[in-house]
DNA sequence: AGCCTTAATGAAAATGGTTCTCATGTCGGT
DNA sequence: ACCGACATGAGAACCATTTTCATTAAGGCT
């Protein structure tokens, strides 16, 4: 590879940039079509590999990442050091999580968003969003 | 080690579980007692270190989160994957960060919490607890 | 003061999620 | 079909945090 014998034909540069459309970045993007939950890149690498998707884990993770940075996904940090994706819905909503079987539902209350926003607008904040995150042990635990 | 010759005197069992206190968990305290922003484990040690403290890494590590978990430090994840802790102000409360500049404002309101046990009880779930952030841009940013 | 039990310490190794490397595969325009 | 550039993926590298385990020292007891 250290011989580079001169660029012959086209010195057109390229710049294209343009992302090409693959069966892996299509598996991701359908996945999170599907589940409207949290999940990380490994649980999503499992998911498809489940569906016979033949997929490395760099490439979850770098297609999560270019998803997110695009702004088609919300990343949130959980607990244990992880980064979860969700498919960026029109809906906002939180999730109550048992700490025990990690169960989750799914919340939403018009009533925290309009405190968050107002508490950050009397501190002169603006484009406000937030991350709320319950915790507890359910019924069957 | 195998030969246990008897217990003789006292066959009274201490479960103690006191704390001792240590050079080293008294100077962690310290330092989170001077600054009262968020900082990373790997930062204290270093803090501690400028100030000519010997500690391990391990243990800064290791006491940042018992106290952590007897509620005498906030801890929060950052962008990075890092966890950072700062000292508790009594009350519970959340946090209100600057995503430009990183500075935070405590917060409080009974609302949520009520809203946030309400809601989980609603589901079942019992000994409730909540993770709340806000995030936006300060008015200097 | 000396003993003794046990928590605390810390250096090094292990862990585990995420990112980097680079050889190979494949998209898409010509 | 050709070709250059982007995409893929297996494995290595990274790095914050945790675990291991031998050693140290706190603090109650006599």
């Amino acid at each position: 590879m250290t011989t580079k014998p001169a660029t012959t034909t086209g010195t057109t540069i390229k710049p294209s940039g343009a992302q090409r459309k693959t069966r892996q970045r299509a598996a991701v993007e359908e996945i999170l079509s599907d589940r409207h939950d949290f999940r990380t890149a490994q649980q999503i690498h499992d998911d498809l590999r489940h569906h016979g998707e033949r997929i490395g884990l760099t490439t979850v993770y770098r297609t999560l990442q270019l998803m997110s940075d695009a702004g088609d996904l919300d990343a949130i940090r959980t607990g244990d050091g992880e980064t979860a994706y969700r498919r960026c819905s029109t809906g906002h909503h939180h999730h109550l999580v048992c700490r025990t079987c990690g169960r989750t539902v799914e919340v939403s209350g018009p009533a925290v968003e309009q405190w968050a926003n107002a508490v950050a607008e009397q501190h002169g904040f603006r484009e406000i969003s937030h991350d709320l995150e319950i915790f507890g042990t359910c019924n069957t635990c």
